[in-house]
DNA sequence: TTATGACCGTTACTAGTCATAACAAACACG
DNA sequence: CGTGTTTGTTATGACTAGTAACGGTCATAA
């Protein structure tokens, strides 16, 4: 009754039968249904007999697609992840290649119109988890995270090959970092995959997650609803163009579109 | 029914009475009951039969100390938002005045431990709101937050007064922010409290925020456990450091202690 | 000391939730 | 056409938030 969920499959390629496409419709019906409620409600919860109820079934048919409502989470926090991921990476390769500054302003303008645009789905991935969920370790959904995250990384790591890449400004009495980093590395305690890059810049992307990560999610919850939206917008901007600079990326040549 | 609790009463100084205080020792007990729920299950979300059983009563019961369940959720948050802002300002308070990068340092230290050692709170106030809470308007948590938020800027406020502010570091072709600012400050729209800031020092002060909140709150959320405890404090103080000289506060003259 | 009334807790109950069980209709396919 | 799978239904159980009505306790005043 679950594992007809997870059909991973080992058949390959069978064109999918008539029965099997109506199935894939309703699952993807139920959680656009599901995601509906959220934005209408503002949260992360929903309410099966909700969902039910907007889809003209009852209750209990949903119980036909997902075993139970940690298992519709998973699903929508593994599209989540892969929606965000793929509006970064979209965004980001609209700039060319030999314009990382400016390919760093689409992939933090899209991350946070991504988080303001949908903050539940935002909260739902990058929040607290939601009550009662309890995420399958080391699952669909960590992967899904390591997927999202490489995007940002691989920009970082072009621009490292292109040679366009600046040591980063640092504090002055540092190499700590530096020094950690070279320890844990070497039992590959990171799992970080794909090539390495320096060290410095390691913490420079790191900096500049965390930076636009701060303030994508105030702006998403409503911290910031004080400001102005234009004003949001332009300080927003600045520090984008502030961390990518001490993060030594070159100076965007060409104005990003918004 | 339910203006016995919110008791701002005029009564002036009148010493508590015996069932007053032990009232008030009931609803200090349900508020721990239900933040040690939220600790124990890692999430925001909490059952009034649950607080009940804890403290050996009856769930109807806590209904005669809060109306439902939204008007703990809000003594909560009014806390955490006080208990944040008193360890940030304590934090910063153990630091001489006249050494605002290492006070700066302070309340970042701060900020992300209380983030880091409550993280359900840390979600309640500066997370999505809970599922079925809707925030009283203009209440008293929006009061709250203000107050929590001030200790930042009181920081900036007391270096530039002593002049030892830089100009802070911003991105070559700039000038908007402080425009938008000025238009937007003389209607008064912003509800900036206190003495004013330099445009530049304004802007600066939200780039630290934003970056010590998002470090803060990945950290929180666990989306940084993949990063060795040690590293992750490295790069945290190295990431603060940065920001705090990238907006004009002098380097720290001593070391913070952790 | 006793009577009064506010306060605090109880049990009983309603309405709504997630989830399961048992059953019925629709469909694919031999 | 008959058979078994799939997908829906209704019925049910266990649990939750919140209300209602009742009883005990405590402080105060006669």
């Amino acid at each position: 009754m679950v594992g007809q969920i997870t059909e991973t499959g080992d058949q390959p390629e069978r064109p999918p039968s008539r029965r099997e496409r109506a199935r894939a419709a309703t699952i993807e019906e139920i959680k656009q249904t599901a995601m509906g409620l959220m934005r209408e409600q503002g949260t992360t919860d929903f309410r099966f007999s909700d969902i039910a109820r907007l889809m003209g079934m009852t209750a209990p048919a949903l119980y036909r697609y997902f075993a139970d409502r940690d298992e519709l989470l998973t699903a929508l926090i593994v599209d989540a992840y892969d929606d965000l991921g793929q509006a970064v990476a979209e965004a980001r390769d609209q700039v060319p290649v030999d314009d990382p500054g400016a390919r760093f302003a689409a992939v933090a303008q899209s991350y946070r119109r991504w988080a303001r645009d949908e903050p539940q789905r935002f909260a739902l991935i990058l929040g607290l988890p939601v009550p009662g969920y309890h995420a399958p370790e080391e699952g669909p959904t960590t992967e899904a995270a390591r997927r999202a995250m490489a995007q940002l990384k691989a920009l970082f790591y072009e621009a490292a090959q292109a040679g366009v890449l600046r040591r980063p400004m640092l504090p002055d009495d540092d190499g700590t970092v530096a020094r950690l980093l070279a320890e844990h590395h070497e039992p590959k305690e990171l799992p970080i995959d794909g090539p390495p890059v320096p060290p410095e810049t390691f913490q420079a992307m790191l900096h500049c997650w965390a930076s636009m990560h701060g303030f994508a999610s105030l702006e998403a919850y409503g911290h910031l609803d004080w400001l102005p939206g234009e004003l949001r917008d332009a300080v927003f901007e600045s520090s984008i163009r502030l961390v990518a600079k001490v993060a030594g990326l070159p100076e965007p040549s060409s104005r990003p579109a918004g």
